[in-house]
DNA sequence: ACAATGTCTTTTGTATATAATGTACTCATT
DNA sequence: AATGAGTACATTATATACAAAAGACATTGT
């Protein structure tokens, strides 16, 4: 036991720096710091209670996210998110959700694929409930484990971040999810698709999936202007 | 002429993490640092004559590029990169560079058409007078205008970092190019595809350039394993 | 009244000091 | 001789101190 003693103790620990890079991260994904505000290193610092230094590079990761904007000598924003930088984030995860979903289809194990229906029965009872926080929770989980399943790391490591990037503008500009029935559609085909190890069609569907999204925030970005 | 100055005078400013950064970087890339070495903060703040915290502050910056592991309160590494990992990146970047070149059929300008037109001509140049920099610098710089042609700056970004993954897994082990013919002609017919606006076989053209590319360093690996 | 300049404040950039932790080595004990 | 505790050393983690730059505002000259 004592692997997973020494496991434990390892997970456990964390600098100062991580805890406040991900209370951080989180605070701009969830809206709580709006696009646009001013972020002072002293003032953060003392309201946790810290120095200046764990937060500063904190700030340098955020920055390197993009989900922060650093000016030399003048201060750090929150970065603002416009249509446009949404639209090139889609564009991009339509293509490696494709390519996740097909090796997905081609790699996952069984227990994934009973993971992975478990997910989608609760997001189903989710939505049935109208529980907003758990259709995304579900959500999220449902292309966490395909991602996963693809065997690919950095293909993980980069989808999360983009897929943070789409949950920012969901958040902090649509403040929900709309169309649910056909989401659930498209899990559902996917999921047939991956346990058929179709992964052609797998590709298909998994962009339809986000290009679907992509037309709901571009109707919505219209419907805001007029 | 007021204008001018000032503008060359913010262009000239970078803080000190940056110049470290950019350095580490290209040492890294470059293979001058050896995947698994040692990095200490006092040793390199010496070196390069500064104190250590913008030392600290870019290594939190290449931590999340991939290009270091950090271990905390034991020190950083150089990330090893195994075979598996080149490999990952060669997945990602096969789709990424599909997609890209098929944006850029659809969207480049004249003037990058032409630009475009330019570095291959030098490219070929360069491979007849066998001139690996120039090679190396000239293909960059071709699949640059390119991702520049797609319109897309998070896909220029990301594409980038995957990238400099490719160059340095080159440059540590394979230490050059091969089958340069082959790279020219695929390059001859993406042109060919991009400037008669052809984005279907842009992205399929594009897409096997990578999976060539994948073949040839698998086979190489093999080689240096028997 | 308006523009230019100077200074004062705020905030970041860099350096250094102190604390905590991990590692390696020595020495004693079995 | 091997193992384990203890200790000294190396290195990172955090805090604080100091320097430099940018912005705001007032003051002064025209």
């Amino acid at each position: 036991m004592a692997g997973k003693l020494s496991k434990i103790k390892l997970n456990d620990y964390q600098p100062l720096r991580e805890v406040i890079f991900n209370t951080l991260r989180d605070a701009i994904i969830m809206g709580e710091l709006k696009p646009g505000e001013r972020i002072m290193e002293v003032h953060l610092a003392e309201k946790m209670g810290v120095s200046r230094t764990p937060v500063r590079e904190s700030i340098r990761k955020l920055e390197l996210e993009g989900l922060v904007t650093m000016v030399p000598r003048k201060g750090t924003f929150v970065s603002t998110l416009s249509p446009k930088d949404i639209m090139d984030v889609l564009e991009i995860r339509a293509s490696l959700d494709a390519l996740a979903t097909s090796l997905a289809a081609k790699r996952i194990k069984d227990t994934e694929l009973k993971e992975l229906d478990n997910v989608h029965i609760q997001f189903v009872n989710y939505i049935e409930k109208g529980n907003l926080q758990g259709i995304i929770k579900k959500d999220v989980e449902f292309h966490e484990i395909i991602y996963r399943s693809s065997r690919n790391d950095r293909l993980i490591q980069i989808s999360s971040s983009l897929r943070e990037q789409v949950q920012r503008y969901r958040v902090v500009y649509l403040k929900g999810y709309s169309n649910t029935a056909e989401i659930l559609d498209e899990h559902d085909r996917i999921i047939k698709a991956i346990s058929s190890g179709d992964s052609k069609s797998a590709a298909i569907i998994a962009e339809e999936h986000i290009k679907n999204q992509e037309k709901a925030i571009i109707s919505t970005v219209n419907k805001s202007k007029t």
